[in-house]
RNA sequence: CGGGGCGUAGCGCAGGCCGGUAGCGCGCUUGGUUUGGGGCCAAGAGGUCGCCGGUUCGAAUCCGGCCGCCCCGACCA
């Protein structure tokens, strides 16, 4: 490619509201521009590298028996109203209507499609096991998309859904994306962890997010160097240790707190520690019961040096969506903020949700639903029971591992793939049957597996910088070769071109006259190449002296 | 959705309080000069000052509404 008609320009500077590394020089290196908020165009440098990113996909999906297929972007509602997500989605999926007034939704994955063509198509266990995929746009209308590329509202995914008789089928191609992801990843130059994660809005029983580590990682994550635990910090679980478990219970008791509204200021008017206290916290789920969405409140109780997970209460309440609740909720049920306590609250349309170490902790302080007054000596059992005991507490830095009692510690990273085992949600929800061998009708088994390829790219970017610019591996890189002409050297360099060009190396060919040579190599540094390429007078008198093949960081080509 | 900020040339910004000719740097065009890290000189092109309404003889500037974008939080995977 010739520079001179390379549609696209570098940028001095950076527009202002480009916060990351990757959207700055992304910009700057004349690769996207933004259209509007979390949409962007991608000018022809980042289309080939795109292209570049899912060629490998292509290779490491077919390596495991994927079949590529393309499904549309547009789809009629009614396949989202029948597994019912139509309902359980909130304003992250776009919805329209057509023409003809019909309810219209534009993908934001495609379960609802494959599960659709796979009850057409697959009848009998004989067509089984299948993989398919497609690389296609999606539209997730994020509340708040950022991060250049990192987290948009239009992307483009690799997405593959595998489909078995059995669950050990599921199991064997689940565990064969988990290894091609990685290849996909590590081809790309990309060093990422598998972490165990929720299924969210997909709905399955086991996934793993792929995350690259990062500061401007926006996914909390839990690690565990003795023993390699890895979660998403949303379903990170830690071994639990009750303060003082055999301690025989007292006798409960109400006593004077004037001001004292939260859980510091409780320990330290009493003297106790954190652990000894018992933290009420207020939120409002939406859960579905049956067409109908209803606001219960929930009453969740942790430990007080805990805090609560939010996603696992959530999934405990199979709640659609969770907030914090109101003052006048609280006060509505007979709870007091600041001095909240499971003890005495009106229990209809209130869930009370408590922490599974709560049981095991005896006599901890409490509030007593009146303002200024704790209890002390609280017991589960004796004074209050739960609706739900369960997990719902965020492991944190420092929390023993459950699987080895280590010492957890957390990192942020920012999650360029997914893998869900879904079963047969979908399956059963559209009767996507087909006969197995035994004569029986059995939904199909399913798996759906992600990678946004722009994401990707951003990630690739944000870990291969420098002072100068981009700094592509030789596999992303748009152009594998940079050559730049200067005076007195554009004729060796024309040769250059057309013999690599020959050659069929990819080359970007710098043959402009204007710029001098301070603003082409500066115009090279955050295009990146790989190599740079640079013909001049020097070239002209010296020879082969005039190559310079300077070999930075992410270059991965030995110097020919 | 809550809080905050910003919309003036392709990019980065000034002007706004105090209403009266639309400005700077970079980029772009033409000519000259220069040529190994965004050099220099000269001449140009390019703007419904986000949109709508109001106040006023007169609005980029003051007032109201709306839209867009960014950041923090909530949310989501």
């Amino acid at each position: 490619m010739r520079m001179s008609h390379l549609f696209g320009q570098t940028l001095r500077e950076a527009p202002a509201d480009a916060e990351f590394k990757s959207h700055q020089l992304l910009v700057r290196a004349g690769f996207i521009r933004q259209l509007g908020a979390g949409i962007f165009s991608y000018l022809p440098l980042a289309r080939r590298s795109l292209t570049k990113i899912e060629n490998i996909m292509r290779e490491e999906m077919d390596a495991i028996g994927g079949q590529e297929m393309t499904m549309p972007v547009v789809h009629p509602a009614d396949i989202w109203k029948e597994t019912g997500r139509w309902y359980e989605v909130g304003s992250e999926m776009g919805r329209f209507k057509d023409a003809g007034g019909r309810d219209m939704v534009l993908a934001m994955t495609h379960e609802e499609v494959v599960t659709d063509l796979v009850r057409n198509i697959i009848h009998s266990y004989r067509q089984l096991p299948a993989l398919i995929y497609h690389i296609q746009t999606k539209w997730r209308d994020e509340p708040r998309s950022r991060g250049g590329l990192i987290r948009v509202r239009e992307f483009t995914m690799k997405d593959s859904y595998s489909l078995d008789a059995d669950w050990e089928g599921l199991d064997k191609q689940y565990w064969a994306h988990y290894q091609a992801y990685f290849n996909i990843f590590r081809r790309c130059g990309l060093d990422v962890i598998a972490v165990e994660s929720d299924v969210g809005m997909m709905g399955g029983k086991l996934a793993h997010e792929f995350m690259y580590l990062s500061p401007i990682g926006e996914d909390t994550l839990v690690l565990c160097d003795a023993c390699g635990y890895t979660a998403n910090r949303q379903v990170a679980v830690f071994r639990k240790q009750a303060e003082d478990a055999d301690e025989a219970p007292k006798p409960l008791e109400k006593v004077e707190t004037p001001g004292v509204t939260t859980i510091q200021a409780l320990a330290q008017f009493l003297n106790i520690p954190e652990s000894k206290t018992a933290k009420a916290v207020f939120m409002v789920a939406t859960i579905t019961e049956g067409q109908e969405d209803v606001e219960k409140f929930i009453f969740a109780v942790v430990r007080g040096d805990m805090d609560l997970n939010e996603t696992k209460l959530s999934n405990a309440v199979k709640a659609k969506a969770l907030r914090p609740a109101h003052e006048e909720e609280i006060r509505a049920i007979g709870a007091s903020p600041g001095y909240g306590s499971p003890i005495g609250v009106r229990r209809e349309g209130v869930i009370v949700v408590v922490d599974d170490l709560i049981p095991a902790s005896p006599n901890l302080a409490a509030g007593a639903n009146e303002d200024g007054y704790h209890y002390i000596n609280t017991n589960y059992g004796r004074d209050y029971t739960a609706d739900i005991v369960t997990d719902i507490v965020a492991a944190a830095d420092g929390y023993p591992c459950s699987e080895c009692g280590a010492a957890l510690r957390t990192e942020r990273g920012v999650e360029v793939g997914n893998i869900f085992k879904l079963g047969t949600r979908y399956s059963a929800a559209m009767n996507a049957t087909f006969l197995d061998k035994d004569g029986k009708q059995k939904p199909v088994i399913m798996g759906s597996y992600g990678i946004g390829s722009g994401r990707l790219l951003a990630c690739v970017a944000e870990e291969y910088n420098d002072e100068y610019g981009l700094c592509w591996p030789i596999t992303v890189a748009p152009y594998q070769v940079h050559i730049v002409a200067l005076r007195g050297g554009f004729d060796a360099a024309e040769q250059v071109y057309a013999d690599l060009q020959a050659a069929g190396v990819e080359a970007l060919y710098d043959d402009r006259t204007a710029p001098s040579p301070g603003e082409k190599f500066n115009d090279a540094e955050p295009h990146r190449r790989s190599f740079a390429h640079h013909r001049g007078r020097s070239f002209a008198q010296a020879g082969r002296r005039g190559i310079e093949a300077p070999h930075r960081k992410g270059a991965g080509l030995d110097s020919a």
